[in-house]
RNA sequence: GGCGCUAUCGUCUAACGGUUAGGACGGAGCCCUCUCAAGGCUUAAAUACGGGUUCGAUUCCCGUUAGCGCUACCA
């Protein structure tokens, strides 16, 4: 029975890489109907904010992607201090009493003698360590990793295969803070091992973390679960992602803001450091799931492309347009309509059903529906140049012919599509005008701009009253000034 | 500094010793077309460098270089 967990710690907003953790996890544990679980890693109480965990759920909550269970790291305290106890009672881990040691007070250079650990604390008798604990002296417990001469540590990774480190380039590391709260190595482990977890799947920055982890699983008389780094997502200037440095792109809910829909987002992340060893980059949920082995997974950091210019990468934006395109009308309207009504305009649902399938194959994302369908909404449209009217090799007069033509048809014609568009053709005919010059007058009169969804339907969708109302505007435009 | 990991078009990637090094995004061009899209076709563009091993290396080994990660009483 697979069991993966996903342990995000509460000190910021659901960053994308966290996300494509999740996901990844996610598509594991449901491609082997196996369990997921969300436990957040708080042990360092400092840190967390409530905000980072509403934004955690928040960003979940968007992707539309669950979890079987749920834990808090902060409750299980109790859990990871009687193990920690647990390992000193065995010799397995040990009091360290000597003042703190971090890197700008002084701590030993990593690699340099004396950094693995303090000997004298090491080596400390068990009568001395007690009486010292007892008589209130702070310390912190140290695992206690075994010195032997040539002694090796290994495991094999899904991803990056066998992997093997010197214990004499492991130090002594903490597993309780001298305020008897574990750090996230004995938390992480003994979560681990109570929660059963069978693989680790997680970001390549915990690679090197593994060798302790090994060890403490091993100590603890526990199974070592699978692991599986994954290859880390970085900026185009090869940095890891920041929000200060790289802006909103790093934030799982600017993607939702821009209008994203949720399937292309996990689509394009899984396809960052993994592939369906296929050339199919469009998979639907479903699809990625059955897809979904960590086979697939690579070795290397992906570059996500963005820029001042483009502040996503322009392949989420394509696959995104995608998606939009597949949806049913039906389904997709309902998501356009918040970004209409954002932007101030009455979005009434039967009218945005109707305008999603002009606009479907023209947006990439949702947030683009404002521009390229605001005039279907607009009560009046906003100013244009009527120099605009005047179509390719024409002039003034043409334009105004051929308004004046379709003022007439369209108070007259019958109201669907294909008979507007066949009266259109026939009148350019009988100005002796072509197609396009026919029509570009009438789309920009209708739109406002010379590029639209195709015409006829949009007429269609305008209803007569409307259109027959702003092309008789355009023609008042264009008597009212001298081209 | 020490330890670990990585290295194919600008970007995401395929090719588990033998390919004209494939696909996708983006770029360029053409076609389709009422504009814009969408779609179709074509095209430019890569094996970091140096040594091995092999009849034959993108692929295996070593070194160099570069990037990333870890090296806390952060996670």
């Amino acid at each position: 029975m697979v069991r993966v967990r996903f342990a995000p710690s509460p000190t910021g907003y659901l960053h994308i890489g966290s996300a494509r953790t999740f996901i990844f996890n996610w598509l594991f544990a449901r491609h082997n109907a196996g369990t997921m679980i969300l436990r957040i890693d708080d042990t360092d109480v400092e840190r967390n904010t409530r905000e980072s965990l509403d934004s955690i759920f928040e960003g979940l909550a968007w992707l539309g992607l669950d979890w079987d269970e749920f834990y808090r790291q902060s409750e299980r305290g109790k859990l990871h201090t009687s193990l920690a106890n647990h390992l000193v009672g065995r010799g397995l881990a040990y009091r360290d009493f000597a003042p703190a040691r971090t890197a700008d007070d002084g701590a030993p250079e990593a690699g340099a003698a004396g950094w693995l650990f303090n000997p004298e604390m090491r080596e400390l008798s068990q009568g001395e360590s007690d009486a010292r604990a007892a008589s209130g002296e702070p310390f912190v417990i140290r695992f206690r990793v075994p010195r032997d001469a040539g002694g090796v540590v290994t495991f094999r990774d899904a991803v990056y295969g066998e992997q093997s480190k010197s214990t004499s380039d492991i130090e002594d590391f903490a597993l309780l803070r001298s305020s008897g709260v574990p750090t996230y190595h004995m938390a992480s482990c003994a979560d681990d091992i109570d929660l059963k977890i069978t693989h680790i799947i997680r970001g390549q920055d915990h690679l090197a973390n593994t060798f302790k982890h090994v060890l403490l699983f091993e100590a603890a008389g526990a199974p070592v679960p699978q692991f599986a780094h994954l290859p880390l997502l970085i900026a185009p200037d090869g940095a890891k992602l920041s929000k200060r440095k790289h802006g909103p792109v790093v934030s799982v809910t600017s993607y939702r803001d821009a209008g994203f829909l949720p399937e292309a987002f996990i689509n394009f992340v899984a396809l960052l450091g993994w592939n369906p060893k296929d050339d199919r980059e469009h998979l639907n949920r479903d699809e990625l799931v059955a897809a979904f082995t960590l086979a697939g997974v690579n070795k290397s950091n992906a570059v996500i492309n963005f820029s001042e210019q483009e502040p996503f990468d322009p392949k989420a934006v394509w696959l995104n347009g995608q998606h939009i395109y597949k949806l049913p009308a039906a389904q997709l309207a309902p998501q356009l309509a918040p970004f209409l009504r954002s932007a101030g305009l009455e979005a009434d649902e039967g009218k945005v059903l109707a305008v999603t399938p002009l606009i479907q194959e023209r947006i990439r994302l949702l947030r683009d529906v404002v521009s390229v369908a605001d005039f279907f909404f607009l009560e009046k449209l906003a100013p244009y140049d009527p120099a605009e009217l005047i179509p390719q090799k024409g002039d003034r007069a043409m334009a105004l012919r051929v308004l004046e033509k379709a003022h007439q048809l369209l108070a007259a014609v019958e109201f669907i599509h294909p008979a507007i568009e066949s009266a259109f053709r026939a009148a350019a005919e009988e100005l002796h005008v072509k197609a396009g010059q026919m029509f570009l007058p009438v789309r920009v009169a209708v739109c406002g701009r010379k590029n639209a969804p195709p015409l006829f339907e949009t007429i269609e969708v305008l209803g007569r009253e409307v259109s027959v109302q702003r092309v008789g505007e355009a023609i008042g435009k264009l008597q009212g000034t001298a081209l």
